[in-house]
Parts: C-alpha cells; sequence; structure tokens
DNA sequence: ATGACCGGCCCGGCCGGA
C-alpha cells in the first residue's frame, strides 16, 4: 500500500511541529507541501530526515514554495510547471519520481489578486497543467497531480455563502478548466470514493469560518486511469483543523494498492 | 457576516491569502 498526503500549511517555520507529528503518527509514503514561504535553505529539511524523511525544496521568500517528502528514494523530475513562467517567478510547482509514480505538487494561483492579469495567470496555470498531464498520458506514465488548486469543482465543495459567485475559486471559467484535466482521463480521488458529501479542506481564519463549518474544498489529488484503478481511501485530515495555531488547510490522504507485477 | 485572522517582513502597518 502507498499512501500520498498534499497539505498546504501557510508557513513551514509556523507549522514544522505539526507536520512531524502528522508524519509520526499517519507514516505517508509522500508528504507534498504548498506554502512554504520561505526560501529553499530555509527550509527545515534536516528536521524532516531526522524523522526518516528526504526532502526537496522549491522555495521562495515570503510567498508561494512547495516542498516534497518521501521516504524512498525520488529523483526531481521537474522544480517548475513547463510551459508556466512568471517575472518575477513564482515557486508553485515541484516534481518527483518515486515507487513507480510520477507525483506533481502543485499551488495553483488564488487568482483574486492582480485584476484581470492575475485571473488570466490561474487560467494560464490550469491550461500548463493540462497539457503536462496529456504528455504524462501519452507517455504512458502513471502519475498523480495533488495540491492546493484553488478551485471549487462544484457547488457542493463550497459552503453555503462562503464565497459570493465572483470569487475565482468558483468562477466558471475556474471550473471549467478543472474539468478540463477530469475531461483528460484523470479521476477526482475524493470523488471516486465520495461522490456526493461535504468534504473541505479549507476553513478560513476569519469569520469563526471553522466553528461555523463554512468550509471549502480546494486541495484535490487527481489520479492517471491505472493509478485510479489503485485507491483505496481518499479523506481529508478534518481534526488538523481544531488543533491550536493550525493551518487553514488540512491534509488530503490518499492510499493506492500496490502496483499489479 | 470578509466584522471577527494569520504570516512575512523586520517593528509599522501593508500585502497576500481564499
Amino acid at each position: 500500500m502507498m499512501k500520498l498526503v498534499t497539505w498546504n500549511v501557510n508557513s513551514i517555520r509556523q507549522r514544522c511541529d505539526h507536520v512531524l507529528d502528522y508524519l509520526a503518527r499517519e507514516q505517508p509514503d509522500v508528504l507534498a507541501l504548498q506554502e512554504i514561504k520561505c526560501a529553499t535553505d530555509l527550509f527545515p529539511a534536516d528536521a524532516f530526515r531526522k524523522a526518516g524523511y528526504e526532502c526537496t525544496a522549491v522555495g521562495q521568500k515570503s510567498y508561494n514554495g512547495v516542498a516534497m517528502l518521501a521516504r524512498q528514494p525520488f529523483t526531481v523530475t521537474h522544480t517548475a510547471l513547463p510551459g508556466w513562467e512568471t517575472t518575477p517567478p513564482q515557486a508553485r510547482y515541484v516534481e518527483i519520481r518515486t515507487g513507480g509514480l510520477v507525483v506533481g505538487n502543485l499551488y495553483l494561483p488564488n487568482g483574486n489578486s492582480g485584476g484581470s492579469a492575475g485571473y488570466d495567470s490561474k487560467l494560464a496555470f490550469m491550461e500548463a497543467l493540462a497539457l503536462h498531464a496529456r504528455g504524462l498520458l501519452q507517455a504512458g506514465q502513471d502519475f498523480v497531480l495533488m495540491g492546493d488548486y484553488n478551485v471549487c469543482p462544484t457547488d457542493e465543495d463550497c459552503a453555503p455563502g462562503a464565497l459570493p459567485p465572483t470569487d475565482a475559486l468558483v468562477r466558471p471559467e475556474s471550473r471549467a478548466a478543472f474539468r478540463r484535466l477530469l475531461w483528460l482521463g484523470l479521476t477526482d480521488a475524493l470523488r471516486a470514493l465520495h461522490p456526493a458529501g461535504r468534504f473541505y479542506t479549507f476553513w478560513d481564519y476569519q469569520a469563526a469560518a471553522w466553528q461555523r463549518d463554512s468550509g471549502l474544498r480546494i486541495d484535490h489529488a487527481l489520479l492517471s486511469p491505472r493509478v485510479a484503478e489503485r485507491l483505496l481511501t481518499a479523506l481529508p485530515a478534518r481534526d488538523e483543523r481544531g488543533k491550536p495555531q493550525p493551518s487553514d488547510h488540512v491534509p488530503l490522504a490518499i492510499t493506492l494498492a500496490d502496483a499489479m507485477a
């Protein structure tokens, strides 16, 4: 069995102990982190190495930043999303190969800041991601694309009144771009196992969102066809949000059966 | 009910987040 987890930690330096606790308790094979919010050399790799994980971080001062932790050796296949460039650069993608899988870790632009250019950049990221996924499919590669997509795919993924209909997370163009990923043949792991119901991964720090369960499902794991056949479980770790000094996102964990020989 | 928070930056409020 293989366990893969995605978690937007909203600063790894603030959340290092939470992550170490999670690793000790849940023993994931791969952990994809987003919003580490530090330069690469400030990523606390030593702490994770002591816990039995090799790391690679693609950092950036103050904003964004992604990192991968894995128990087995891995190779880094990309440190940026092919076909998506900005000036200055933004650390929003890292990809590794481990355990017979390519695992892409993404932090999609929110799309609410920077006016129409900011929103266009979000759509451009999604278009580049679709092209990249298509290439992996054509190469016959088994893969998982997991991370903070900053998209609520349907109304059921958004608590009533949590966002106005004009918000970049729920706009029709954002949802259409997410559906295009599914139309390539990718499987939304959570919905494959739980077709209906509330499975939020984010609750805003503001307006008592957690206490009111005013959440969003915006963190996702998309699976290539053969990987989807191996899917056993998919669930957000809701309890993380109730802990002291939590991230506003919780981990989303999936487990896969071993591949057929 | 985005009124209500949080983190980085580097000490004073502002930017970005979703």
